[in-house]
DNA sequence: ATATACTGACCATGCGGATGGTAATTGTAT
DNA sequence: ATACAATTACCATCCGCATGGTCAGTATAT
């Protein structure tokens, strides 16, 4: 009767898998890496995961879990809704900061090397994004109900474009090793969303 | 005394280069690939360019040159300063649409993908987005200055959000396969832009 | 005994790059 | 014009190394 595997261990690739993917990339990984990182000879990995594939599945699909409940909790609070989308900003301005401006956003940068390449990769990033996008969307709009915001405002819209302005800021931090971007770019949701008010 | 070199197989190289490297990235392209899509032997290609390396950044010069002539015209013209911006957006959904949303900004995927690693190709890129920054914001100076917009305006600042966003945008595009993004980004810029109107 | 955990050795492939050479082109001296 | 030297263009072959992945076997725990 087979017994439940290893969880810590595979945990534990999971975990060194995704730091190395945040920072050199799917493609500029490679599987002795992640064995190396995870203490464990790459042979064994195969145990775990039977390709370098579908252990970038796994990794994504923890990372998207990972970061829903972010998402969920940040729009779940009381707060004026104006603070809440710049306090979206202003965290990823500190976390760049704090980091050198390197590395930037784990599914964003998947998104960019791998969606033109792998489908499945691709579905799972793109449901994250659009989980990221809908809870901004209920977000506004449960605002817009209590007359925060204007009737006019498209709350599919903002929402979609807050998440873009979002991805774009944080790699034009990381292209040019400063926070700047991030910075101007939540100055710019709060201009933005106080012209939306009504 | 040296005679010219092949410009015509330099050209080819770096047009096939570009291409490639924009499709697959470029840790996703070997230089067989790209010697072979040039219709040359891989040996051939050093003798052109010494190295991987030297090729990519001979790739990002190129692109950089092309694209910074795009943005100055774009801003050259003396339409409504809000059409000229939302006709940025306008383009690049076009483009996305018409290509399937496939490969997305070149210069924002080798920005993702390098900048980390290559500090050369890092600054290339840098140097490029400050170049498109600037002229968006002395655009915006100039229509700020002539009364179109408020005094109030930080043209700095909207101007890299503004290219953030549209960085955003496309990699949304990418991973959605929708070009749905760029779209909600060219009306959030548009409403964002007439909140700041004199 | 049996299922899981782990490992060393191995393999085929693809990579960036080096080497040593041939073919084509050009400048120059006659 | 022509022969020759020099330089450029081009290529087959090879090298060392890293890669994803396999396999056969060992260790361990129940």
């Amino acid at each position: 009767m087979p017994r439940p595997q290893n969880l810590e261990a595979r945990e534990r690739i999971l975990e060194a898998a995704q730091c190395l993917f945040h920072e050199h990339g799917f493609k500029g990984v490679s599987m002795d890496d992640v064995a190396s990182r995870a203490r464990l000879k790459k042979a064994n990995l195969f145990h775990y995961y039977p390709s370098k594939n579908e252990l970038g599945l796994a990794v994504l699909e923890r990372a998207s879990v990972c970061q829903r409940e972010g998402v969920a909790k940040r729009f779940s609070n009381g707060h004026d809704p104006i603070k809440t989308v710049q306090g979206m900003f202003a965290d990823s301005a500190e976390r760049m900061e704090k980091g050198g401006c390197f590395k930037g956003c784990f599914m964003g940068n998947v998104a960019q090397e791998l969606s033109d390449e792998n489908e499945k990769m691709r579905r799972k990033i793109s449901d994250y994004l659009d989980f990221w996008t809908g809870e901004l969307r209920l977000f506004l709009e449960r605002h817009k109900a209590a007359g925060y915001f204007k009737k006019s405002m498209n709350s599919a819209q903002t929402a979609r474009a807050l998440v873009s302005l979002l991805e774009g800021a944080t790699l034009m931090c990381k292209a040019a090793k400063s926070p700047e971007a991030l910075k101007n770019a939540g100055a710019m949701a709060g201009t933005c969303l106080k012209a939306l008010k009504a």
